[in-house]
RNA sequence: GCCGCUUUAGCUCAGUUGGUUAGAGCAGCUGUUUUGUAAACAGCAGGUCCUGGGUUCGAGUCCCUGAAGCGGCUCCA
């Protein structure tokens, strides 16, 4: 089956679910339905009436009954005012609404996608990016299969009998066409595919997924924790996760070193002028923890982001243009009030600690500084084998932006340059700049496909203005410097939250909490491991990360050698070296990882631990 | 913040239509055991059944609040 076959059946499968929906709740009003990844939904308002899980098995019923009746889907077209008035008749205010705006607009929504989304047809040879030019529609599509009709660009199944197998996998409150101010509605999700087999494997694929969970793995290898005394979103760092953040922090730190950037250091609240200055009040202000001083009447705020302050110590004195550029990193926590709903294990947080970096260059500076940038975030990503995607964040015609639209036009078009200098494959998406400018966003996807931004690039043209920030030119004028914001792991909250997942918990040797353990078969060998001990204190990584020293336990606990075992190997500690008299007879140890166990003499084994 | 679901020991989970002192495994503690490749044996201890109300002769179980967790939506400097 291919990509369009699977696409149509799922769209098909979305339309029983309704007209199932239908048949068990005739007062449904239906929203829009669309295909997206690996299966389909469809937004239903059901008034007081509200669909639980437990509902599934008989949706899934009716939907078989509507399968097995194997119904033609059958195309039909109206003219723009015989639709509006199949939907009064029909009752579905929805689909007058969305009928309404195409007649007006000739398009429901400004992106082909939505487009798709709505179901509408639209004219021959116009795509929802053109909308501008179109003024009305004349004809929509609708599909009818057995006793239900419905207002569908298509394309569909031949009939309901070929739509593969599926299955409804939860029910989630979603706002009509995606804005708060809107009703809200219950969107029915299911998943499809075209035999049993893939759906098995999809499902199969879940439940591994489901053990990589970072909140899981979190818990067990015991790396951080949350309490309700402390709050929502505030995890706190066990010994172990700690060590994890401070060596990718480390690391982070030096790639930038090499990199030219210096060190520094701001306190973790301000007063609140500092944000009306640079924009972040009048956009973030509700998002803001404040602070009271029981001292003074100054408002104050904790940090929710670090590069006003920076602007601070650039403007602490005057710059000529042979200083730039000035060049700051800084690996501190901010502190966000974010809703509550949205916050979620380690990947949304309300204490996230940023590797964050400004540059404040010239204008002939930014393609190298943002090169340097990209290759230190390169070289990270393959020091811990992770693959992202490379996405150029635009503004949108919103109101939503600062600073002068030329500007914009000349960033994006500077870090689109950027990128495909570096010849990094890239995708486009407009409205996801910040307010101040574009940026180059690096993606990860987390175990279950989620995607996050990891590492950010982003040019910054109105904070040095409205800073007033200045540096002298070679003709004895002031100039306005530029920034460039960046950090190369984003949030270690967020980038734990999907390393974790990608390895599963084994981590790198160079990163892992716990590197190497000692399990002792009995007592009569620990003068040997005290020797072992001596060769390891002494055994430091310089690559990637310098001046990394190797970090070790002894379990001499008195119990038995496959306990010992089980545990290390539970707590994915990458190293285990087994001694017993023989081992300490042959003045050797066993050596036990990931990948198998081996015999090496104790005055080989620091090198062995280089290697790794 | 909004919608839905969930919440029993440190962890993973049982707990019948509302009916005695709420159970198990692992972890913990004590004792025995000195062990060669993924769980030695025995005993002991461990509970505000998420909070606060209500219904009832009686609530882990039913109803209402609130909190926290999960999946979405919205938002993400």
């Amino acid at each position: 089956m291919n990509e369009d076959q699977l696409y149509a059946m799922r769209h098909s499968l979305a339309h029983i679910m309704a007209q199932a929906v239908q048949h068990l709740w005739p007062e449904a009003k239906f929203g829009v339905g669309p295909v997206v990844e690996n299966g389909f939904y469809y937004d239903i308002d059901l008034g007081e009436t509200k669909i639980s899980e437990a509902d599934f098995k008989k949706i899934e019923k009716e939907m078989r009954t509507i399968i097995n009746k194997d119904y033609a889907f059958e195309r039909s077209e109206k003219g723009i005012d015989e639709a509006l008035e199949w939907a009064r008749d029909a009752k579905q205010p929805y689909k007058v609404e969305l009928l309404n705006d195409l007649k007006r607009e000739g398009t429901t929504l400004a992106s082909e996608l939505d487009a798709a989304m709505m179901g509408m047809e639209l004219p021959a040879g116009i795509s929802g990016a053109a909308h501008d030019s179109v003024k009305s529609v004349v004809d929509v599509s609708f599909y009818t299969d057995g006793d239900f009709t419905d207002l569908c660009r298509g394309p569909h199944a031949e009939s309901t009998g070929k739509v593969g197998v599926f299955k409804l996998m939860r029910v989630a409150g979603a706002y009509w066409r995606g804005n708060e101010k809107n009703a809200q509605m219950q969107r029915l999700y299911g998943v499809a595919f075209a035999s049993q087999e893939e759906l098995d494997v999809y499902l199969n694929m879940l439940e591994e997924a489901r053990k990589r969970d970072h909140r899981k793995l979190g818990k067990e290898l015991d790396l951080y924790t949350t309490s309700p005394l402390v709050g929502v979103g505030l995890p706190m760092f066990t010994p172990r996760g700690t060590i994890l953040r401070d060596k990718l922090a480390a690391y982070s730190n030096q790639l930038r070193e090499q990199n030219g950037f210096e060190k520094v250091w701001i306190p973790h609240i301000t007063k609140h002028n500092l944000y009306e200055t640079s924009g972040h009040w009048d956009k973030f202000g509700d998002e803001l923890f404040l602070v009271e001083s029981q001292e003074t009447s100054d408002k104050f705020a904790m940090k929710p982001m670090n590069c006003p302050h920076h602007t601070q110590i650039f403007a602490s004195q005057p710059r000529s243009y042979k200083d730039m550029p000035v060049r700051y990193l800084e690996t501190t926590t901010i502190y966000r009030d974010e809703k509550t709903g949205e916050l979620g294990g380690l990947n949304r947080v309300r204490s996230a600690t940023q590797d964050d970096s400004h540059v404040f260059c010239r204008l002939d500076q930014i393609e190298a500084e943002v090169n340097g940038l990209m290759g230190a975030a390169r070289q990270l990503y393959e020091s811990v084998d992770l693959k992202l995607r490379v996405r150029l964040s635009y503004r949108d015609d919103s109101d939503a932006y600062l600073g002068e639209p030329e500007l914009w036009v000349s960033a994006q078009a500077q870090l689109k340059a950027a990128v495909e200098a570096n010849s990094l494959q890239y995708f486009e998406e407009e409205g996801e700049a910040a307010f101040y400018g574009p940026k180059i966003d690096f993606m990860a996807t987390d175990a279950i496909g989620r995607e996050h931004q990891l590492a950010t690039v982003q040019l910054d043209f109105v904070q040095p203005k409205r800073f007033e920030l200045e540096y002298t030119d070679e003709n004895g004028e002031k100039q306005t410097p530029v920034m460039v914001h960046s950090a190369l792991l984003g949030s270690i909250e967020r980038f734990l939250s999907v390393f974790i997942e990608h390895t599963g918990g084994w981590f790198p040797f160079w990163l892992a909490p716990e590197q190497i353990r000692i399990l002792t078969i009995n007592d009569t060998v620990m003068d040997y491991v005290d020797e072992i001990k001596t060769v390891l204190s002494e055994v430091v990584l310089m690559k990637p990360l310098k001046y990394n020293e190797v970090r070790f336990t002894t379990d001499e606990r008195n119990e038995s050698l496959g306990k010992k075992i089980r545990e290390a190997t539970a707590m994915k500690i990458p190293v285990q070296l087994i001694v017993g008299p023989k081992d300490k007879e042959s003045r050797e140890v066993s050596v036990r990882t990931h990948s198998g166990e081996e015999k090496i003499a104790l005055d080989r084994l620091a090198d062995f631990l280089q290697e790794l």
